[in-house]
DNA sequence: ATGAAAGCGCTAACAA
DNA sequence: TTGTTAGCGCTTTCAT
């Protein structure tokens, strides 16, 4: 159209006409080949910045179907467990020039589907599945594909798929000593949905640790709750109608706890006099409340690395069985736990 | 399985080999053109199905420049009011086929260059710019390619760059009515940083609201934080150094309140007989905590809503100046707010 | 040490 | 209504 002023587009080989070089030679000094002189690279490097020019990884993944992009699936971002653990994943992954597409499906079954049709549609270089309520059928097509995929909690492996997985069992114990040390003897439970593979691993870990301590699980003061605020709310409510209460709970995440502890205010059940209360997590919000919350921890930042080394594993070891990792978890001891009182309505 | 080597890639021209019919047909399926005969359109789908077929979007964006992406700058994950933002973002953009690229800066300021960066290499159609305490130096290169600038609580708009921002007004106007009809006269504030433009519209609205209500403003009893527990904690406790103490304090967010709520019990001060407290931005841990916050919200649904309109309007509007919208706020009356008591270590 | 050129998958202008 | 084709920006082999 423009026959004389030619209003060039800025791409790559803009620069390399400037520079008086090949559009390959640009390429090259970009992704910093050893094999250009160096006074070449020089006005290369010069023109790039003088034009603002900034290379486009599109056109590359493109050609090979690379993305330097990592999928991650979350299923509650509004559980601040999320966000604590994306900022560390997003730091690694920026630090080495990759991207991090985002999706939740706020426990949204049918979201999943979406989530995984729009990791294939851009093409991501592996998915970190955390969402662990996930029917197989879902994520079919990340298997059809050989997308490594790394899944969270799962304590299995299979072909093309690693794990992460949280150690509860360190976490637990630790709970369970502490609160027996304080002098508790009945301890109540509030996990998750029983369908869930992790609430039973949780559950599980948390039987294993009263044994551990030399103290008997009671099934009856084990209540099932959603990982949210409103089951841990109504898992209390429950749990108050028994004949013999607890005198300490512990709970599958911080969240299901900070609903324990307003329902139990509501009841006037004061924390931790009346009642002990050891959450899991350690989201930060969990030193903000009042009574600051005794919880099991793990470091984000561990797990952020765990994720990303299984992602990477997987690129060079595509089809074989992936790695299993463990995060370990610890009691952090703060305020919401004390020895228990006579005066709580424990009959005999 | 197929005859000859032949391992063809997936593409759009492997469908349209097999629905036999040309490409471009493939294309205009796949968009919902609707010229095409629906006979033809229905052969083309069922191969598209039978195939798993996913269009790549990589190479339409390559064409076109457009990625249907909106790139969104958050200054801090761990303030649960961007997660609940981002969700419904984010439910918006799905619902309409796009992409959203999440970048946090963590409150970094050199991050913001970088996130940036981010973003035009990734070619998004627009940004948004939650993040208020950016210089203007590092988005400049938003500016210079003309890439759709949305901003959040700036309350002003340049050219190519819309605004949206929170009514702080309504917000703050019923909390300190709500204060002053519960008998309150003496009402202490926790700013942010006033180097943040956000954090002077705050403050003026707070005082504007004191003024409507007929009360004075008392310059030594507003304290300054930073938008997190910390800075809400250490405001109270220089807070209370006062000679004369407030009787009720309102803050600029909800984490300060929280901060400001842990300070305050661990003075053995009692929120809200002896201490009435006002959060901002209704997050839903405020729900949560114990005593529960009152505190003035907004909804996300419909700040979402009008971030991705004013996007979108710079998409055909590009050089105009941009909209400039307001989100109203209003009071959830929680327990965190009571009659002031005399108790209290007020003098005279 | 550098250049020429093919091709990744898609879309839209144009042709039939 | 459908087909043909050029070209988006980049990388990489092969040639020089």
């Amino acid at each position: 159209m423009t026959p004389g002023p030619e209003r060039s587009k800025l791409n790559i080989r803009t620069v390399a006409r400037q520079a008086g070089v090949s559009s390959a030679t640009v390429s090259r000094v970009i992704n910093g080949s050893a094999v250009v002189k160096e006074e070449t690279a020089q006005r290369v490097r010069r023109i790039v910045q003088d034009l603002n020019f900034v290379p486009s990884p599109i056109a590359a993944t493109l050609k090979y179907g690379r993305s330097r992009t990592y999928g991650v699936v979350i299923p509650d971002l509004t559980n601040p467990f999320y966000p604590e653990f994306l900022v560390e994943f997003e730091k690694i992954l920026v630090e080495s020039h990759r991207e991090m597409l985002l999706t939740t499906i706020q426990s949204h079954e049918a979201a999943l589907i979406n989530s995984v049709g729009r990791m294939l549609t851009r093409q991501v270089d592996g998915v970190l599945l955390m969402a662990s309520e996930y029917e197989t059928k879902a994520i079919e097509p990340l298997f059809d594909r050989k997308i490594p995929i790394v899944t969270v909690d799962r304590r299995k492996v299979e072909k093309g798929t690693c794990d992460v997985s949280i150690e509860f069992e360190d976490g637990y114990r630790e709970s369970v000593m502490h609160l027996r040390n304080l002098g508790h003897r009945h301890i109540g439970f509030i996990g998750g949905h029983n369908e869930i593979g992790t609430s039973r691993v949780r559950l599980k870990a948390f039987q294993n640790a009263l044994n551990f301590a030399g103290l008997t699980y009671e099934p009856n003061l084990t209540r099932l709750g959603d990982y949210r605020f409103a089951g841990g709310e109504a898992a209390v409510n429950s749990l108050m109608l028994e004949k013999k209460c607890p005198t300490a709970i512990i709970t599958a995440n911080d969240l299901t706890a900070f609903g324990a502890m307003r329902a139990l205010h509501a009841r006037g059940i004061n924390v931790p006099a009346q009642m002990s209360l050891i959450g899991f997590d350690g989201i930060q919000l969990g030193d903000a409340v009042h009574p600051r919350l005794t919880t099991a921890g793990i470091s984000q930042k561990t797990f952020a690395e765990a994720c990303v080394r299984a992602l990477e594993h997987l690129k060079t070891n595509a089809s074989r069985r992936g790695l299993l990792l463990r995060i370990p978890s610890a009691l952090v001891v703060r305020e919401s736990t004390a020895p228990p009182r006579r005066t709580a309505r424990l009959s005999s």
